[in-house]
DNA sequence: CTCCGTGCAAATACTTTGCAAAGCG
DNA sequence: CGCTTTGCAAAGTATTTGCACGGAG
């Protein structure tokens, strides 16, 4: 017997993956991640409940890089950095902000807009990148 | 005789319509445009061109949005707006910015990553599409 | 002749969807 | 039973690529 349950097994599997991990990942990685403690797991069904998660507005899409979709649980506003090389993606910590009221009201009277949101999104090499680009120089 | 010329007829043809587009085009919007004029034009061409734009650094991908590239060909820095409802990608005027040297130093520190860019992108209803809204609750 | 640019079609890569079956209360 | 969730495979969409041809120097 099991207690009243919100989400499937699946499901809830499939959210405490995203929402425990630091990777801002993508469907494919929840998948592989999960495979192997449940083997009948589907990539569809990643992809349904993800876009469940959407909709009940606990999980949103930070972007496509590299020709993926990724996922942030954390819907609290911040930036992110994105490696160029590798794509891993970081959350730039809180405590200074880039945008504030009167940039909305710019935009909105500049747009004829009205904004509901805004991403800011950093674009470098990441530390471990670094290191091999040198190393690539270093070799070369 | 044609003078000397660094592009073919259908590159020159695809950099100037992006050029001179507003729309921040797709290559699909990009094709359809000059599929009239250049009838024997493929869409991997224009995908092929783009390509070679982004490589000489006179043509800058904006993002995916609704499951498609965007490319810009205004490389000095500025921010956009898209409209999360028909997808219009705009320009917010230059003259405000939200982000100098010091917030580059401020992520590269935090996140141990070596900055080359940045974008910032706001989301909202365009002024047309907040028409269409009204009027759907109008008729509601 | 050689090289670059191209059309065309096939291939890829990611994501979505239809359907029948299984799960749960 | 009735509604939700799922696996599976097929479909869908955007983009990339292989190949042979064609034009310019």
């Amino acid at each position: 017997m099991q207690t009243k349950r919100n989400f499937s097994v699946k499901r809830e599997a499939i959210f405490k993956k995203i929402a425990s991990s630091q990777e801002h990942p993508t469907a494919e990685w929840v998948y592989e991640q999960l495979k192997p403690e449940i083997p009948d797991l589907s990539l569809g069904t990643v992809y349904r409940n993800i876009a469940v998660f959407k909709e009940m507005g606990i999980v949103k899409s930070i972007g496509v890089y590299n020709g993926q979709e990724r996922y942030d649980w954390d819907m609290s506003p911040h930036s992110h950095f994105v490696c160029t090389e590798c794509f891993r993606i970081m959350d730039v910590p809180k405590g200074r902000s880039f945008v504030d009221k009167s940039m909305y009201e710019f935009v909105e009277t500049e747009c004829r807009a009205s904004i509901t949101g805004h991403s800011i999104c950093f674009y470098g090499l990441c530390s471990d990148c670094q290191k091999t680009d040198i190393s690539a120089l270093e070799n070369a």
